[in-house]
Parts: C-alpha cells; sequence; structure tokens
DNA sequence: TAATAAATGCAAATCATTCCTATTACTAAA
DNA sequence: TTTAGTAATAGGAATGATTTGCATTTATTA
C-alpha cells in the first residue's frame, strides 16, 4: 500500500477520494508509532486545509472499514496506525510511552483452541505489553522507586 | 479474598474502610464480568447512599492499588473487575458483547522471550480476542452477510 | 460543465471522567 | 467513650476528548 494508491483505496471503499482523506493516509504511513488524533491533525495540516473534526470523521471512518488500528486505554487518548500486511503487537513504556512493534504474533493457534474450548468465532485479537523500556528501567534503578 | 475481609484488604493500603469501599468491593465481587463505572454505582446505591464521583475515585484508588483490573478500549467506557488469583484474559462478542473470561495465560513464557529480546522489563500484557459466541454466530449464518 | 450526493469546516453539544469545596465520618489517642 | 484531626464523601461544576448539526464546498459521473 504505497502514497500513489490512496486513491484507489480510498474508492475501493465507495467513498470520495478528498485531499484531507489522501492526506490523512499520508500522514499515518509517515508515523512510525500509532499516533493521536492531534499529532495526525498537525502534520496534516501542514500540507494541507483540514479542521479537527474532518480527522476525527476520517479516522474513525478509516477504521471501520479495516484499513487503520485503533488502540489505546480508556481515558487515555486513542492512537492510530496503518494496517500493515501482518497484525502487530506492541510493547509500550510505562514511563517515557515508547512503543516498540513486535514482529510475529504468539497468538494464532491459541486463537483457534480457545475458539473451540468456549464456542467462539474468533476473528481478531489485541495483545499488548507494558513494562519498562531500556532507558526507562536504567533510571529508574538509578533513582528511587 | 472474601466478603468479610474487605475491611482488612482496605486497611492495609492504609486507607479508611469506609462503607462505600466495602460496598464497591462487594459490588465487583457479585459481578460476573467486568463491569462499568455506572453499573457499580447503581449496584453500590441499592445498598449503600453513595455518589458517583465516590465511586470513580475508589475504583482509579484500588486499580492503582492494584485490588481490580481496568479494562477497555478508547472511547469506552472504562470496566472493571476483582483481580482474582490467576490473571485473566477474556473473550468479547463482538454483537451482543457478551464476555466470557479465558482461565490460563497462553502469554507467560512469550512476555519472558519478548522482555530479552526487545530489552524491555516487561510488567504486564493485556490481552482480548473478539468474535462471535456461539448464539450470535448461529443467529448470523441464518440471516445475512 | 452541471447536477447531486457526499464531505468539509466550524461551532456547539455530548459524555465520561476529574476536580473543587463544604460537610461528614473513620480512626487513633486520651 | 469521647474527641480531635484528617481523610473521605456528596454534589455540582469543570474538563477534555470526541461527536454532531448545519451551511458551504467539492468530488464524481453523466
Amino acid at each position: 500500500m504505497d502514497a500513489r494508491n490512496w486513491d484507489q483505496a480510498i474508492r475501493k471503499l465507495g467513498k470520495k477520494a478528498t485531499p484531507q482523506r489522501k492526506a490523512i493516509l499520508t500522514a499515518l504511513s509517515q508515523q512510525d508509532k500509532p499516533a493521536t488524533v492531534d499529532e495526525i491533525f498537525i502534520e496534516v495540516r501542514e500540507h494541507q486545509k483540514t479542521s479537527l473534526s474532518t480527522v476525527y470523521r476520517n479516522l474513525e471512518l478509516l477504521f471501520s472499514q479495516g484499513l487503520i488500528n485503533k488502540q489505546g486505554f480508556p481515558g487515555e487518548k486513542a492512537r492510530y496506525s496503518l494496517k500493515r500486511d501482518t497484525h502487530e503487537h506492541t510493547l509500550v513504556c510505562i514511563d517515557c510511552r515508547k512503543i516498540v512493534a513486535i514482529t510475529g504474533c504468539p497468538l494464532e493457534s491459541y486463537a483457534v483452541e480457545i475458539g473451540l474450548r468456549e464456542n467462539f468465532v474468533v476473528l481478531d485479537h489485541r495483545m499488548e505489553m507494558y513494562g519498562y523500556c531500556q532507558k526507562c528501567s536504567q533510571i529508574r534503578g538509578r533513582v528511587s522507586d
């Protein structure tokens, strides 16, 4: 999914390929980690006139259509990221909020197994791990606790 | 952790064992699935005079002290549940929202492994699976899609 | 190029959650 | 047991992210 194809991708959803939508997808493709709505808004606005509500509306659209991911805790701002080919898990530093993508999914066979056991048609799952990144764990080691 | 010990449990945190706090813990212990703040508020209010802000404050307190779990998506209401001995994962029906607790955690050894690989001190993780429960998958099978 | 349905921008509305402050009530000590 | 002191509560107002209504603009498609 590269930049020249945003147009196609949006039309495939039966939606209009507005400059705002293309700019949002471009902004997402430039982020190296899941971004908040205002981060995306700021980035988009540098290249394209837009409004916050347009960004909100379109992120929600793209999420509901399965083009992007939405994650975060309740009470925290939502974070969005482009859906890459492989489904992704993350490792989040609870101190500096650094996010690292984990490649590979340890839950594929487990999902099938649990579906059979509980009589569920399991379609998807979310998994995130929390802890301290190397830097923050060193800082914490030095000072208190 | 049973009802008669809420008093002890709260005091162990260095907090006052108010009737509101005890009632909140009792309410949580009666829920069979993670409950929203207003569900808990309604339940608590049947037995004990309280206010919404008290319920919010105490759920947050109990969560920060590790007595209860907090989960949910950004933009959705947070859901709280009593922390049982074993850490818990859930299976959520995306149609009727039924929640089933999965016993056993398939991620324990993986958490250690990924921590070493990525230089993270992994402290915790969240994992939720989504799909259709038996009932809803049958309904969907019959009608459209 | 014109018709039209969809999308945008802006401001106002919502809704969960947090905060403020006067009042109340646990708790520890006498 | 009473009382002082402090933490906790109630209730309402404030906050902040997200959503919505509506007038205006724009992408599509014939």
